[in-house]
DNA sequence: TTACAGTATGTAAGCGCTTACATAGACACA
DNA sequence: TGTGTCTATGTAAGCGCTTACATACTGTAA
């Protein structure tokens, strides 16, 4: 009766219907389907036949069940809505397809509770491995993966001293690279646009190499505005106006990453300030964002595809279980575009 | 044997370790995790306390195959690689957050082969419903589809006369909408960067939009110059030179969407052309990128959250079976921005 | 002819859950 | 005390697959 009303499983054909109507037992069936070289040719043909004819799918669940693997890697990334994490989820996705593995994307929108229902999600629903971002998550969360064996690597971040597996970079020194460039410039009075440092290491670490940047040259931490938002545009621009509204405005604001940036020029420009003659403005990632704003933000470049795809290759070793995986550190590069300039004689 | 090289698998707990730990039967486990009303307090607390120590999550297919329903939506997207589709699926998730039901997303890569592959992988897992984009798949998908009763609806299209539930728009009317604007400035060298028309409607759609614009006022087909492209701002900008190559460039550029209107905008820049008064061009979506690139793009506004929202809903009404569902056409809208102007005088 | 590989197929035991149905205990009332 | 009603829990039958093992053929060599 129940079945009858289940509208939407109903007539679902299954291997035992194929089987019936190619004559054969379901374990030829599931064989033809799963390794068909051990199959005669004359019933793979008949067994075909009644598959395309029923229009026959497996059932995903019982084959994970009955098989104990599913051939999917999830990725739980904090945000869709821009392109931070694009490149390098399509070249993670990519180097799977290549291995014939499926891959599950899901969001966090930052949040730690979001992200651990998600890696719950992934991990009932049987990924063979997951990819993280970043390092920022309870130990309740770390000991769930540890207890269930599930590959996983940390990416977009660097710690050496972390026992995570990681594929990614050194968020802290490669913003102190910059910094370093813009203090070398002339400029004193710094700020930064950073994302919300609160379960975001990445943020905090970049934070941190602006720190470790003016410390090496001798200025005070105080000499540095923060100021804290959600990656977006709109957020770039209202938190510019805000840092431009001061007494005492910076003379370069640097932004933790490119969309910050683009909405902090497109401030900049509204307020009909010269990027850089007036104020410099720095990125973060090397987005495509990063080249078509006017003037081209200079950023440090992220290997994003590289990334992606090393950590597919990594996740790909450690499901296999043959090679010793291990960490993967990658190097970032300052890329000199114009929105960097001196800074403007005191006036 | 087997299941001591098991690696992966080895020491999940499971249902019956939980009861066992509890000191109750399965059904008590599972009818603490699913509908704890029905337990006494005493027991659950027990049981939670048992899965609290063993890490216990249940196992997904296991569910699903007994429980046949999965809370699990799947879309399949074109490309993750730009924004375009990032907001209204961000809407789409956020609508089905709120009843409690999972997102899957699968991009595709703009092939059909690969969307169908991602769709039977979504419909295998359980989906219980699926977001679609455009109406452009093969009769055995849909098929397929059909058979297997499974819900979905098409958006980022629409086609009245389509037998698919749809939620989206006009492309061609949008385009045209726009062109009647761009020829209604004086411009008659028309050319348009288009996406690739195979295998993807809205593309061709907005190219007849453009032709029907054109028609409307008397140009004949052969004013307009087409190059195709996949999206992407690289594309844009080497499309947009190859058109100004020509012996007889066109004055205003239309672009299938606002990636390839960055590209050409940048390149347009990049050649020390004045836009709009040696040339204009124009977008389609009203990404944010079009208001950050300068000028910023005149363009035809989609209702992305509108749309991803309402898919959502008419999913979510269709998968419970209790309302009818119809297909629901939302209105884009001509945003005026400054990178469409009048053609300039000839020279 | 007999014996033995080797090959193609079938049989049936799970995989980890959910849930209809059965059962047991507590309580109220006659 | 007996009976009926609830409520809380247990029992066990699947859900749709995979796969170890059993079986039935074929062909070949002794």
């Amino acid at each position: 009766m129940s079945a009858e009303t289940d509208r939407s499983k109903a007539g679902i054909p299954k291997l035992a219907d194929v089987a019936r109507q190619a004559g054969v037992s379901t374990a030829t069936v599931s064989r033809c389907l799963n390794d068909p070289s051990v199959v005669s040719e004359r019933t793979r043909q008949k067994v075909m036949k009644a598959v395309e004819r029923l229009g026959y799918a497996p059932n995903f669940g019982a084959q994970a069940l009955a098989a104990k693997r599913t051939n999917t890697f999830g990725a739980i990334i904090p945000t869709m809505e821009n392109a931070i994490f694009a490149r390098g989820l399509q070249a993670f996705q990519e180097e799977l397809g290549a291995h014939r593995t499926t891959l599950l994307v899901a969001s966090s929108s930052y949040r730690p509770d979001l992200e651990e229902e998600q890696i719950r999600a992934l991990v009932a629903r049987g990924a063979d491995a997951l990819l993280l971002i970043g390092y920022d998550r309870t130990e309740a969360t770390y000991e769930f993966l540890r207890q269930r064996n599930m590959p996983f690597v940390v990416s977009w971040a660097f710690d050496a001293g972390h026992s995570a597996t990681t594929v990614g970079f050194d968020n802290r020194q490669a913003m102190q690279t910059l910094a370093a460039q813009v203090i070398d410039l002339g400029h004193r009075r710094l700020a930064l646009i950073s994302a919300e440092r609160r379960d975001n290491d990445r943020a905090r670490e970049r934070v941190a190499g602006v720190l470790a940047a003016m410390a090496d040259t001798g200025l005070a931490p105080d000499d540095l505005t923060i100021v804290e938002v959600p990656y977006s545009i709109e957020n770039g621009s209202s938190a510019f106006a805000q840092l431009m509204a001061r007494a005492d405005p910076p003379t370069a604001v640097l932004c933790g990453n490119d969309v910050l940036a683009a909405g902090a020029l497109t401030q900049a420009k509204a307020m009909g300030l010269s990027v850089p003659d007036d104020v410099s403005i720095t990125g973060f990632d090397d987005i495509e964002l990063a080249q078509i704003v006017d003037p081209p933000l200079t950023t440090v470049h992220v290997p994003h595809r590289d990334m992606g795809r090393e950590a597919a290759r990594t996740l790909i070793a450690a499901r296999n279980g043959t090679e010793k995986v291990s960490s993967l550190k990658l190097q970032t590069q300052l890329v000199w575009r114009q929105s960097l300039g001196p800074a403007p004689k005191t006036g």
